[in-house]
DNA sequence: CCTGATCCTGACAACGTTGTCCATGTCTTG
DNA sequence: CAAGACATGGACAACGTTGTCAGGATCAGG
């Protein structure tokens, strides 16, 4: 920029204002400065300015994996209103380990983002406190903050999931199966939290065997799955509580000759086309980034210091087929 | 900073030097520092501390869409590498639009990032130049750069199409359609000509009417095959030429009665339980982004000034049954 | 021709770090 | 005990930008 003043014949600051595109400045010296900056080949160094002006223009999202189907339109939704404030984005993948998602987000910090967004991996957030406190907005997304007050934009997970079941219930199921996710994962507790209600509403009784929380690997989802199906009391349904459950419990249901009914959480390509064609509890993942992303921006505009919130999107049931088979008798 | 050097009766110097965990500090002051950090939560802030040392610790990512199902993965693998050497990570969506892919390039490059990852989506890349020879180092990814000699990494995308072709054939095709991306997309064009070239090595003649290209929405995909399907000579196979056309493609080919061979690009999630199972060529998504990641960091090392390479990776044909389906006589 | 208002412009400090260099104090060694 | 080596700490400038403020033209009105 120097270099720039210096050969413009013109001072510092005057490069600054035509740069900034200020107002004040006369047209010829904004054409010399033009010039000048064109011949030097100059480009205003964003770290410097934001570190003067203490505002970088960039959010931190901390999901647990950018790859995984559900959190890239999540993801998608966010960079897009991003973009809309001209904001940039930084990301991250959890992988589901709260050291990690530690490490991503005080570096985040320490980058000085406006904002965060956060799909929590840990159960204790109280670390942020100072960052919040010293100005980083933040939200929390699909699950909420762990001892810690703060903005909040989740699906209806328990609704969503009462919604499957009372389907399959619908169509004669009384024995039902739940495979959640890790129990300690919000959304998972508050998808089996919703599966025992609408049991319980229907005045169903719910049997140990029928319902299995873990890791979403394919060997202990197909573990899970064979064990409800062999116990003395079978269950003739599943309600899987997410995508990758969903994924593996299709492949493992294609396998038997018994048909088994089944409903998945979160939607997925193709799910129309397999055979029978998967009903799923679908999320708006699209929804939740943009809302989180939009209440985000909402705190960095001025309602920075009003008291937290807490939005529900709703889930919905898109029924294809694959719910509708009959218990075998 | 400078506090946390008064409350630790110590200079400013010093407290940088514990920050940074430099040798040449008593424990003793060591430990006045931490504590004094420790209670007044302080951060160091490396936006400024960037602006000194000159690199950022940090790269860019931009790609056609996060959201797509091919490159989630790719940012993925991107993300683990740039991890690893301590980095972080800016995304931004070009939407295949080149203004925005210039836009978000130019942001990252104001902000100073070590180095780029680029997925094409314009044609000239000639205004990076003066980037580049700042010392931003660049690799392109899935395409090459435009009118610029650069690091590319890329998919073997003639050969993967024309083992899918090959495939078809050996089944007893002798009309087989294409149907293909934007023309002006490289990848597009590559997959054209390996079609071109399984077809020429068969002997097997080409008619117009036997390849589409142009965008992927379902509209025109499915207008492309019903066209194909109904001329005076229809074709008895399909090559989807990405992912999104497979999708449509085993869309529109279970609505019809007549059999049809299909052999997608592109890999996806559970082709293997749809009827029939989709024979696709398969990219290595996570490869791609590993592959040019790791290069850039190879730059960043050192070989920053070596001669541009240029990489390809293999397509892989995973037979699943779709493209055995032998030519309905 | 003078005065004050208006408009441009540039000098300077500051943002929060780190690199350089020097001062001080302590230890080792002849 | 003197002198050099070494360990430790701090002052200062610099990174590249912007906010503040004051100085100098220019212009209109009296």
């Amino acid at each position: 920029m120097k270099d720039v003043a210096a050969r413009a014949g013109v001072g510092l600051k005057t490069v600054s204002r035509v740069v900034n595109e200020e107002a004040g400045v006369t047209p010829d010296t904004v054409a010399r400065v033009q010039a000048a900056i064109e011949a030097l080949g100059f480009r205003r160094n964003d770290s410097a300015r934001l570190l003067r002006t203490r505002r970088t223009s960039s959010i931190g999202l901390v999901l647990e994996d950018l790859a995984d189907p559900f959190y890239a339109p999540l993801s998608r939704a966010v960079e897009d209103v991003a973009r809309a404030h001209g904001a940039l984005l930084f990301t991250g993948s959890s992988a589901e380990d709260p050291r990690r998602e530690q490490e991503l987000v005080l570096a985040f910090c320490a980058r000085r983002v406006d904002g965060l967004i956060v799909v929590p991996a840990s159960d204790d957030h109280r670390y942020l406190s100072p960052e919040i406190e010293a100005g980083v907005a933040t939200v929390f997304v699909d699950r909420p903050a762990g001892r810690l007050d703060a903005d909040v934009v989740l699906t209806d997970n328990a609704g969503g999931v009462r919604d499957g079941v009372a389907h399959l219930i619908a169509h004669g199921h009384r024995r039902i199966g739940f495979i959640g996710d890790q129990p300690g994962i919000h959304t998972a507790a508050e998808r089996l939290r919703g599966y025992r209600e609408a049991m319980a509403a229907a005045n169903l009784p719910v049997s140990n065997a029928w319902y299995a929380m873990g890791p979403t690997t394919p060997e202990r989802v197909r573990a899970s799955i064979d064990a409800m199906l062999s116990g003395p009391e079978p269950v003739t349904a599943l309600l899987a509580g997410n995508n990758r459950v969903t994924v593996t419990a299709v492949r493992v249901l294609s396998g038997l000759t018994r048909p088994v009914a089944l409903v998945g959480f979160d939607d997925f390509e193709l799910a129309d086309l397999l055979s029978p064609p998967v009903t799923v509890v679908a999320q708006d993942a699209p929804g939740l980034g943009r809302t989180a992303a939009q209440l985000l921006f909402r705190r960095l505009d001025g309602m920075a210091s009003d008291a937290p919130t807490r939005t529900e999107l709703p889930a919905r049931l898109i029924p294809r087929g694959s719910g509708e088979i009959p218990p075998a008798s």
